[in-house]
RNA sequence: GGGCGCAUAGCUCAGUUGGUUAGAGCGCUGUCCUCACACGACAGAGGUCCCUGGUUCGAGUCCAGGUGCGCCCACCA
């Protein structure tokens, strides 16, 4: 036996780990028989970002994923966890140039070039694997790395490009000119997720175009006002109803605009003039505005957020503010300015970057969420194939048909908010570290249409613009932007033959060009719980299919737009499940503040170092226990020590068992209980793991934890084991209790109790052991009650001797009454004869210099002998009895209530009345006992 | 502007469908280095369950309103 007096998980963690791993069995696949039998669970690891380093976030999903994976092994399912990393496409690409930028390059990309640039970055993505790898396996984290999977791996690419294809070919991908969330910054497009608000002050402007023009227009946004095409009033708007359907020509800062006058009923008359300036180049509404009423579009900002040449030769290249002050200066000095305004406003800013987002027209690539399409599953229960659906149809559907649970349930509330306020998704994006889109354009078909050869077309300005170029060269410049027609088409690879021209490939030149931009990150991510597990590939997904859908998803609330509405879209889509029965969703995991945990606070508490502190159990414990679903948990150093202190506590509960057992007394079968503390522990113990079993099925981790932790430490440790010292021959019956500790709190701490295990003498592995079951023949109900009154006597002994400065030394004597409780208690004071040494005294009274003791009915004298102090033992008295009066008069004026008695249910009322018999009781023998005292 | 949540001991939080004198951990006070553990043992103090009103025999729990705090969504220009 090696169990030295306190537990260090420094060095045992790692070896524990590498048994695990060599055994085989987080393999489902190499699992014992019994869970080859057994029911197929499985959870899909959201993949951290290749960004570098795992943090407290990761830390608590692995161990809330880790906790039900092994809780279901145990159980004896057949449980996968599939372990995996996401290329996480921008965040990786602006971290890679971050780096650059720091090593001394000023534009990363185009000093590199596509190549060399994506080859950094798949070298960091790389070695940030190989960091977060490891760090997942400091975790305890028991998932099958034989089936670790890559976002961007080849089977996941074959999978995004089959779906993408599928997709297309629905109508449901579509390539569109409309205005999107561009990011200057990184030059590429956002998703409206991806686009944050910042409230700032801003200036609203009220003016006029020039002076002749009838109606003044406010805006925060003078540098758009070039683009305006229109001037939209509320149809019934009195002030402004003559001039509806007119044209004007005004000429703002010396640029001629064509104004018409609309009436539009999404302008609200109250606000501002009650007149809106409209720019459908540069706002979603104001596009939607011109769209019912067929108005120009026409841009006059770029993608470097700079003016465009419309704007005149004046303007041309100006910043955004600088457009805005000069415009602003302008309108001045013609006495156009009518007013300017402080208020407030949400500033579009990047998610990633902070820079302010831009709105500007451009043909990308969309999903269409509220575009019916032909439904290709014949698996859902509400549309058979061939029947139209929408995306967005599916999405409320997983959910409301309840398939899909999400934990805590208000997420669901704020799910659907979601759906409702859902646009189309633009999936383009113009970096280059990603699934590149698989669609091509065949210049053949291109000249064809437009009758030159290699030809491209800049839509970035509105105007269409033909540029000739040299085959290929041009797709690498940013500056042009290739229009694309009825050329395109879907190819996985480099394309033989244009499937509309019927062209060939055949001389050496290039006729086929791939769309350069890349998916977005949650396009592949979407995809996650079936590309993971092989589809589409026939093999890979027939071996796997077992395992969808699968049984729970872990995550953080914070990505539930982002990413498990995208996967509920795309798997109920591609598949025809749901991609998982139940979300769980964690909370943020902060400081000890409250605030979030950043490098600019210094506030960041990292995983690895908690681990090498204190241990992976320690670590798991302070992020499971103590934080619900979908709250934030407050995380400090001294909250992973207290539960560092408790691993110890367990070690020790252990060592002391497993010192103390005499083998051969310990083979026996099936340890009988022979007296009261054992029918107590043992009935503690069997209705604790029925409770803790179903906490753990209710996903209340938490609760189940502390119920644990409770048994272990305040009814085992504290009662039991020190009872057992005394009483002795307890030896089969302790180690019994411990083993089916060790597999309780496996799950929570599964390195501690896999040490411990191997010095129980049981074969094999603690991780595949059979989980307890409860029996129903050993939950004792008179036992529990009767030992609970031997601790509150206890407990009143120590009272008083703590109470009455009695030295621990000095003996003690109890003279108890003939009676049941009496005699309970002349057999089981043995072990507590440290306090008091019992005698029977009869039917006499009470010894002269004793206190009454009482505890639940049961009244008993301990002989302080010289060391009373009447004073004291008077006002105890006095305090107690004021409490139990109080207590009698509610439970009285409750009892005299006839409503009470007449309404509440029988059951209830009768408790109250015995309650109140019971304190009327003690309150009698309080006063006896301080008139005693008299 | 719309939506969601939170408010319980000094701190961090539990408190299932309304029903004991509202609980835990940490911290605090006192005693003890008792042969598993001082990362420990024993005992103890500490609460107007944010406020107001309502429903009910009965409210920390349900309803309405208010106050304070947090989050999400939203291009009234």
């Amino acid at each position: 036996m090696n169990l030295d007096p306190q537990y260090n998980p420094q060095g045992k963690e790692d070896e524990i780990y590498r048994q695990w791993e060599e055994s085989g069995m987080f393999n489902p696949d190499h699992l014992p028989e019994r869970n080859q039998q057994g029911e197929p669970y499985c959870i899909m690891m959201p993949p951290p970002n290749r960004t570098g380093t795992l943090h407290m976030g990761h830390a608590m999903g692995m161990a809330v994923q880790d906790l039900l994976i092994r809780f279901e092994r145990m159980r004896g399912k057949k449980t996968l966890w599939v372990p995996g990393t996401d290329h996480a496409a921008i965040a990786t690409q602006v971290k890679v140039e971050q780096i650059l930028i720091k090593e001394g390059m000023k534009d990363p990309r185009k000093e590199l070039g596509r190549e060399k640039f994506l080859e950094r970055v798949i070298d960091f993505a790389e070695k940030s694997r190989n960091t977060m790898v490891s760090q997942t396996r400091k975790m305890g984290s028991s998932c099958d790395w034989s089936r670790e999977r890559y976002t961007f791996d080849a089977e996941r690419n074959r999978a995004v490009y089959e779906l993408f294809k599928m997709m297309y070919e629905d109508g449901l991908i579509e390539r569109g000119y409309r205005i999107v969330n561009w990011d200057p910054q990184f030059q590429t497009t956002l998703s409206d997720d991806e686009v944050l608000t910042k409230d700032v002050r801003a200036k609203l402007l009220t003016f006029t175009y020039d002076k002749n023009f009838p109606i003044a227009i406010s805006t925060t946004r003078l540098e758009t006002k070039f683009g305006d095409t229109a001037v939209a009033v509320h149809p019934d708007d009195e002030r402004y109803q003559k001039y509806i359907g007119k044209i004007f020509e005004p000429v703002f800062c010396g640029k001629k605009l064509s104004i018409t006058i609309v009436g539009d009923a999404a302008v609200d008359p109250k606000f501002g003039t009650g007149a809106l300036g409209v720019t459908p180049a540069h706002s979603m509404i104001d596009a939607e505005i011109a769209e019912r009423h067929s108005l120009a579009t026409v841009p006059v900002i770029g993608k470097d957020a700079r003016m465009l040449p419309e704007c005149g030769s004046e303007f041309a290249g100006l910043s955004i503010e600088e457009t805005r002050s000069k415009v602003q200066n302008m309108l001045t000095e013609q006495g156009l300015l009518q007013a300017v305004e402080e208020i407030a406003q949400a500033l579009p800013v990047a998610e990633r970057g902070g820079a302010p987002v831009e709105q500007l027209p451009m043909e990308q690539w969309f999903v269409r969420v509220n575009k019916p399409f032909i439904l290709r599953q014949d698996t859902l229960e509400k549309w058979k194939k061939g029947q139209q659906t929408t995306l967005k149809e599916l999405m409320r559907y997983a959910v409301e048909s309840g398939q899909t649970r999400i934990v805590p349930e208000r997420f669901e509330k704020i799910y659907f908010h979601w759906i409702e306020n859902l646009h189309d998704w633009c999936i383009s994006r113009q970096i280059w570290f990603g699934h590149r889109i698989p669609m091509w354009y065949c210049h053949e078909c291109e000249s064809k249409a437009i009758g030159r050869s290699f030809v491209l077309a800049s839509r970035i300005g509105g105007a269409t613009s033909l540029v000739e170029t040299n085959s290929g060269a041009w797709f690498n410049d940013a500056s042009k932007e290739p229009r694309f027609g009825s050329s395109v088409f879907y190819s996985e690879k480099y394309p033989l033959r244009c499937p509309r021209c019927k062209h060939d490939d055949l001389g050496g030149q290039i006729p086929f060009v791939q769309d350069p931009d890349t998916l977005d990150t949650w396009f592949s991510a979407g995809a996650w719980t079936f590309s993971a597990l092989g589809w589409p590939d026939e093999g890979g997904w027939r071996a796997h299919r077992i395992y969808h859908p699968t049984a729970v998803l872990e995550t953080g609330y914070d990505i539930v737009f982002f990413w498990v509405a995208r996967m509920i879209l795309m798997t109920t889509y591609a598949t025809g499940q749901i991609p998982f029965r139940t979300v769980y969703l964690h909370g943020m995991v902060r400081d000890d503040q409250g605030r979030k945990m950043s490098k600019s606070l210094d506030n960041i508490i990292n995983p690895v170092d908690m681990i090498e502190k204190y241990g992976a159990d320690a670590t798991r414990l302070s992020l499971v226990i103590g934080s619900t679903p979908g709250n934030d948990v407050k995380l400090s150093e001294e909250k992973i020590a207290g539960f560092r202190n408790f691993t110890n506590k367990l070690w020790n509960i252990s060592r002391y068992i497993l010192l103390n057992v005499k083998s051969a007394e310990s083979d026996a079968k099936n340890p009988k209980a022979r007296t009261l503390a054992d029918r107590w522990i043992l009935s503690r113990l069997n209705t604790l793991t029925k409770d803790y079993t179903a906490a753990l099925e209710a996903y209340q981790f938490s609760r189940a934890g502390e119920m644990l932790r409770d048994f272990t430490w305040s009814e085992l440790a504290d009662w039991y084991v020190e009872i057992a010292k005394v009483e002795g021959g307890k030896d089969a019956l302790l180690l019994s209790i411990l083993k089916n500790l060790l597999h309780l709190w496996h799950p929570f701490m599964p390195f501690v109790t896999e040490e411990i295990w191997k010095t129980v003498g049981e074969k094999g592995a603690l991780m595949v052991d059979e989980w307890p079951k409860p029996e129903k023949k050993m939950m004792d109900a008179p036992s529990e009650k009767d030992f609970s009154i031997l601790q509150s006597l206890v407990v009143a002994i120590r009272n008083a001797r703590s109470g009455f400065s009695v030295p621990p030394k000095e003996l003690l004597r109890l003279t108890v009454r003939s009676g049941k409780f009496d005699a309970l208690l002349l057999e089981n004071m043995e072990p507590f004869k440290r306090l008091a040494r019992v005698v029977d005294g009869g039917f006499g009274g009470k010894p002269k210099g004793a206190i009454t003791i009482l505890a639940q009915g049961v009244e008993v004298y301990l002989d302080l002998g010289g060391m009373i102090d009447l004073g004291k033992e008077k006002a105890r008295l006095e305090k107690e009895i004021a409490s139990v009066s109080q207590h009698v008069a509610s439970l009285e004026s409750r009892l005299g209530n006839a409503d009470f008695v007449a309404r509440a249910p029988a059951e209830i009322v009768e408790g109250e009345r015995k309650k109140l018999e019971e304190s009327k009781a003690r309150l009698a023998a309080l006063e006896a006992q301080l008139n005693s005292l008299k």
